[in-house]
DNA sequence: TGTACATCAGTGAACGCGCGTTCACTGATGTAC
DNA sequence: TGTACATCAGTGAACGCGCGTTCACTGATGTAC
């Protein structure tokens, strides 16, 4: 049958919707095509008049998931400025909640070391759409010039990404708030007083 | 045929040091038993006279890899002492060397995002040599009590993992060296001179 | 001392399964004439 | 206005492959007697 205008556009979305937070939570290799099309209630033919392959899909949910990151970082900073939207930053980032959720959480934390292992066409995209976070972040950051702040921006958030999923591997709930509750606090002091 | 009494457990440590490397430069998915075997001119049927399944062989190069990695860091401060002896780690974890070199590098870097997504069996073993090696390696730290040096442990520890995993997944040599440098230097800040 | 049997690390065929991808087909709507 | 054809998102069977695991078997050496 044939549908609306934008009914396709729609389709690819709601597949990259729902493979960001699959991905996220399982893996690149973790999940495969006919089970996420089976949650939109679709079948796994039609995936490939949408994407090339699995890796394309992989591709675009790292940039949605970095944007959507974004997304959630500004929102808890909202109606702050300067330092304290920071510190606002630093404490969703490394809350209990996004600890618990890393399906609706930062690829850098739940998929960055696996990046490397993807084809060249992955990594390429992934590099391209944390660049434009980056550049995008970096006001948020402390720093005289750009080229500080961005160095700032990876700086906090790369130790930061390792500091939540080191959190994540640990056992207890109570070892896990430790883990944040110190990075919070060391992250905070680090660069939220310059 | 039969062997030597100690051929089993050479075997086994063969296996286990050729899976560590493989694991952590191709992922818990990335690699398989019948080529894994076939690395050491064995064939897949025989894995299972070692291990149960391949999560257990997994975890057990957990182990492995982080004791290997306890063994590097000493090695990187050799004959210093107190906060020179944690400077010393702290640029050899942050290296280009170490950088360039996942499969014989830091396993929280390299597998700790996909640890919560396997089996319990692999979480709680991976618990238990992350708390063993945390508890060896905390005495280099700064910290009144033991919990102060833990907890410094998790935080420099998580955050230098995080800071490698990032750069290990930029394009570029100069990227990668940058986000490197700054790290070293943020990081020896931070704890080399309480 | 010699003989029969047990042991067990390693072999390699086979099984079963999941998965990425392809492809002929469907059928409602748009378009050409 | 009506008719024939084109389009194309989605369907679902099928293909091919890799992989984890099982299992009957091998054969050199140890052990019981």
């Amino acid at each position: 049958m044939r549908y609306p205008a934008e009914h396709k556009e729609e389709t690819r979305a709601r597949i990259v919707a729902a493979a960001s937070r699959s991905f996220r939570r399982r893996g690149g290799r973790g999940i495969g095509i006919a089970g996420l099309m089976e949650e939109l209630d679709l079948t796994h033919g039609g995936f490939y008049r949408h994407f090339r392959s699995k890796e394309q899909l992989f591709a675009a949910t790292l940039s949605a998931s970095l944007e959507e990151m974004e997304a959630k970082l500004i929102a808890a900073a909202a109606g702050r400025d300067g330092m304290s939207a920071l510190a606002a930053m630093i404490d969703a980032y490394l809350s209990p909640v996004h600890c618990a959720d890393p399906a609706g959480g930062c690829p850098i934390a739940a998929l960055g070391p696996e990046v490397p292992r993807h084809p060249e066409g992955v990594r390429r995209a992934y590099q391209r759409a944390l660049g434009t976070y980056a550049q995008r972040m970096s006001r948020f950051l402390p720093g005289k010039t750009g080229e500080a702040r961005t160095r700032n921006f990876y700086l906090l958030f790369g130790g930061m990404a390792g500091s939540l999923a080191l959190a994540r591997s640990m056992g207890e709930e109570k070892a896990r708030g430790e883990v944040l509750r110190s990075a919070r606090s060391f992250y905070r002091a680090a660069f939220c007083r310059n």
